[in-house]
DNA sequence: TCCTTGAACGTAAGCGCTTACGTAACCGCT
DNA sequence: AGCGGTTACGTAAGCGCTTACGTTCAAGGA
């Protein structure tokens, strides 16, 4: 962890607040009450103190304030991948309320691994970060999730402040899309379109995320005699270039499917790529759907149908959560999924 | 800076270097040698120290860490906005590598705000980062990037570690993509295929980057006796929306363009959103290109014509040259620009 | 055998802050 | 005038670590 680490600079040509303390005359303690408003000092006092930090630039080393028990102001944010648009739109809601509120953020990527989003997780903590917040599904594996959980439990309990996104079993506070939901109304717009033989294309069931999408898409088949588990589905990376390969892999098992829903917009434009270059028309031949309203997917041709999730506000949610002060029971906020119909789905030929 | 941060645990139940050392029998000072690998430490009473610390779960608390002089493990990024694919890749490329060397990361988007960018490098120097990366291009304002270069100078002065994307003004190690290469490429690209007629759609002339990009392209321009001064331009938001606002107005003051430069990919996808919308074929009528090859340039319809940047490779070694010993001269490292021919551009017709 | 030497470990002094507690001055009250 | 109660500030004890400097002890040279 050290390792590469870059050191220290000695002293720097930093004030301090001995200086400050120094130049305005006062006491170390009281500059320091002065600075961080705390009371216990005149109005006129604190107003010198005040301007003497502003004249030398001072700025409070945060690793002293921290470490003498001061406000933190920095948060932990661990995404999935930062690179993916999801991820960082997410990213993008929680950093625009961080800085808004005068905290900085510390995110780590896991590429998807469980283990390294649980060292990262410990890291973050180690860090001393005054709250950690989790996004993106969870992995079914009890063990992995069990680590997390007790990691984020014991975090509590020494005073941090946990919020995940997307991961509802967690006893935490919460912000949680409507992935049933939207699996479901997703599902039930291809089927009221008149398709029958659907074909899904799937990120790894051992995400939460998934496993939720799944099912309220299953309700929606089921109402119409189908289901998950007698429908054509391909697991793949929750990638565009999975979408592309369980695409494939699909069209070969189910050459005849009229419609593909993919569990994301990634995956699904994956999808698409896969049928122009066979050129299979889309919506003529087959419908295609995602998930998330990823920016693009407006942009795509055809534009993507698809179920929106407001991801930007879901970051901001998730720490507003984070910095409101610790409920007795953990709270949830749920995330509106709207399915938003766009040009790449279309009735079955007949 | 404090308000609303969230108070720091008192103790916490992390157990603490004292606890490793007792349970281990040996001092304080001991035991921190040899959890950090440094000489004076028998092989032995470093294992066992090492044992004892790994069944406490024992993790050094940062802060205290920093504070008495050891290594830094976090690094700083600043970026325009994180919330955009060019942005995203340069902080995936970071996080990937920074993971590997076992650092975190401490990101800020300035919002393309100058203002905010200085005041977040601030902060993240303040915060007492080891290094900071600044990525996106430099504002052109004098003044503000004065107060840039006087920051990060003195922040080495202290022995903080510095590295810039696509700054090559600043004196300090930077990454610096061939934008100028690349906007001739393009253009040069545009008017091989015939195209005198060219709009141009860019982003605010103050950001250093669109300066170069445009100056490639005005190399190319002058070559077939054109001139970017002669051209017709439109200045927008660097953003999906800004393309889309330019190219309206590109349309409304060169309704006879056959070729649409735009200065990024973002820009690109606005205005050939806006020319669906009217209906006008793309390339057929008119060709359209972009600029960074954002992961989605080759999934829309028509696939991008643009100049492939290698943002997650930059900012992996924005990071490498940041992590290696400083150097009396500032380096240099080129990323290379690479012209994509795709579908959206074709010779005009005739 | 005595002294030098260096490896191995302990002692303790901070790093720059926050804050509990102590102290002095001052208020109004009886 | 004498008292308790504020208020405004100073003193000093850490927060959990790193590291300069001491100390101890075994090995080696004379």
């Amino acid at each position: 962890m050290a390792g590469s680490g870059t050191r220290a600079r000695p002293h720097g040509s930093r004030p301090r607040l001995s200086d400050v303390a120094e130049e305005a005359g006062v006491s170390i303690a009281t500059a320091s009450r002065a600075l961080s408003g705390a009371a216990g000092v005149s109005e006129s006092m604190a107003d010198r103190v005040r301007t003497v930090a502003a004249e030398l630039g001072y700025v409070a080393n945060l690793h002293a304030r921290t470490l003498a028990g001061g406000p933190t102001s920095v948060v932990g944010l661990v995404v999935h991948e930062i690179g993916d648009p999801y991820f960082a739109e997410i990213a993008s809601g929680v950093l625009g309320l961080a800085a808004a509120e005068g905290l900085t953020v510390q995110i780590c990527h896991s590429g998807r691994d469980p283990e390294a989003e649980l060292t990262q997780i410990r890291t973050l903590i180690a860090n001393g970060v005054g709250a950690v917040i989790v996004a993106g599904s969870g992995f079914v594996d009890r063990e992995i999730r069990a680590k997390v959980t007790a990691t984020l439990k014991s975090y509590l309990a020494d005073g941090g402040r946990v919020a995940v996104i997307g991961r509802h079993h967690l006893a935490v506070d919460t912000v949680q899309p409507e992935n049933d939901k939207g699996g479901h109304a997703i599902a039930e717009h291809v089927v009221s379109l008149g398709h029958r033989r659907i074909g899904i294309i799937s990120g790894s069931r051992a995400l939460t995320t998934i496993h939720d999408r799944l099912g309220g898409m299953d309700r929606a088949l089921q109402a119409v005699g189908l289901g998950v588990a007698s429908t054509p589905l391909v697991e793949a990376a929750f990638t565009r270039d999975g979408g592309k390969e369980a695409a494939l892999e699909l069209l070969e098992r189910a050459p005849d499917v009229t419609a593909i829903m993919a569990l994301n917009d990634d995956m699904a434009i994956g999808a698409l790529s896969v049928l122009r270059d066979r050129g299979i028309p889309v919506p003529g031949q087959i419908s295609v759907t995602g998930f998330d309203d990823v920016a693009v997917a407006q942009d795509l041709a055809p534009s993507l149908t698809t179920v929106r999730l407001p991801m930007g506000e879901m970051g901001r949610q998730a720490l507003e959560l984070a910095l409101s002060p610790a409920a007795k029971r953990s709270r949830r906020r749920t995330a509106r999924a709207e399915l938003i119909v766009r040009a790449s789905t279309a009735a079955p030929r007949t």
